[in-house]
DNA sequence: TATATAATGTTATAATATAACAATATGTTA
DNA sequence: TAACATATTGTTATATTATAACATTATATA
């Protein structure tokens, strides 16, 4: 059965190349520009499936040459959360890419505390759900977060600890 | 029809002097002490409806004499947050009282951009479908937090800025 | 080219949170 | 009660995350 977790034995360059394609794509459609750091910060985002925090990145750059400081990379990252390439997890602190670029979307997350994953669950049930409370409350919804923390599958059996 | 909202006409003395009687009776069930810096903790985050930064708190316990450092306030909150009387709003980085006090679970909230207001959803149905996708993903769930942000019926009809 | 706009660079600082160790208070047992 | 163990709070320092403000550079458009 298929769920919102890759196979850790997934070819990774392929969920890389996908994002760096997509991400093209939606600039493209959307008259902005995808510039050298920000291609480089979703790419980098894009490392793994796990949520990597701003200054992680701001240090794997400096390793690099860009040299940038703080402003920079937050500016990249709020410039590809504006166009649905990344999400903010806000209990971590941290960003991860989305699986469903360029559809502007609320995030919705399973966490895994072991491996450190987030999978992106695409089905719209939680979120209709949400819906409805909101409209039984009267309550006029702009956006949802939703991360939940646990132990993914592999993690469970498998007794692996990284993607 | 009653909401997740409360009226607000309403008396929120009562909700504070109700949130410090459930502390007063949770605690002494788990054999746990509510000292005099954790109770005026949780009656200052009980000052309203919305979420309070613990900055926010660290500056009125200064003006009354407790003259804390921010350890004294973040562990006062750990210990709310460990009984089951305050939560975690993590996109705000703020604390909120919690509606369902002693009883400890996951909060799911509503929460108000003009009036700040975080109503939580005590209604099961919302935990449920997260449970049933975790499910679904062979996912092994430990806890979840849903904050869903958007305008209050009071705010969208009234005008009003303030709880 | 001139001009406007967008993007990035740079410096400084704000806001949030925790580590580490000392001191004190409380509960428990001999 | 005295001695001890444990829990709580005090204190200092610092880590981590994020933004304000203004200067400079690049890009697009008239």
């Amino acid at each position: 059965m298929k769920t919102a977790f890759l196979d850790k034995g997934h070819d990774h360059g392929d969920c890389i190349q996908a994002a760096l394609n997509a991400a093209e794509v939606v600039c493209q459609k959307q008259k902005a520009r995808l510039t050298p750091i920000r291609r480089r910060v979703l790419e980098l985002v894009w490392r793994g499936h796990a949520p990597v925090g701003a200054y992680e990145l701001l240090q794997i750059l400096k390793d690099e040459g860009f040299n940038p400081a703080p402003p920079t990379v937050y500016r990249a990252l709020d410039f590809l959360i504006q166009h649905g390439l990344v999400h903010r997890i806000s209990s971590l602190n941290a960003f991860v890419g989305c699986s469903r670029p360029g559809d502007v979307h609320d995030g919705t997350f399973l966490i895994c505390r072991t491996c450190g994953t987030a999978a992106e669950m695409l089905d719209q049930t939680v979120l209709g759900t949400i819906g409805d409370m909101a409209l039984s409350n009267k309550f006029s919804l702009s956006h949802v977060s939703v991360e939940a923390v646990g132990v993914c599958v592999d993690c469970r059996d498998g007794d692996r600890t990284e993607v």
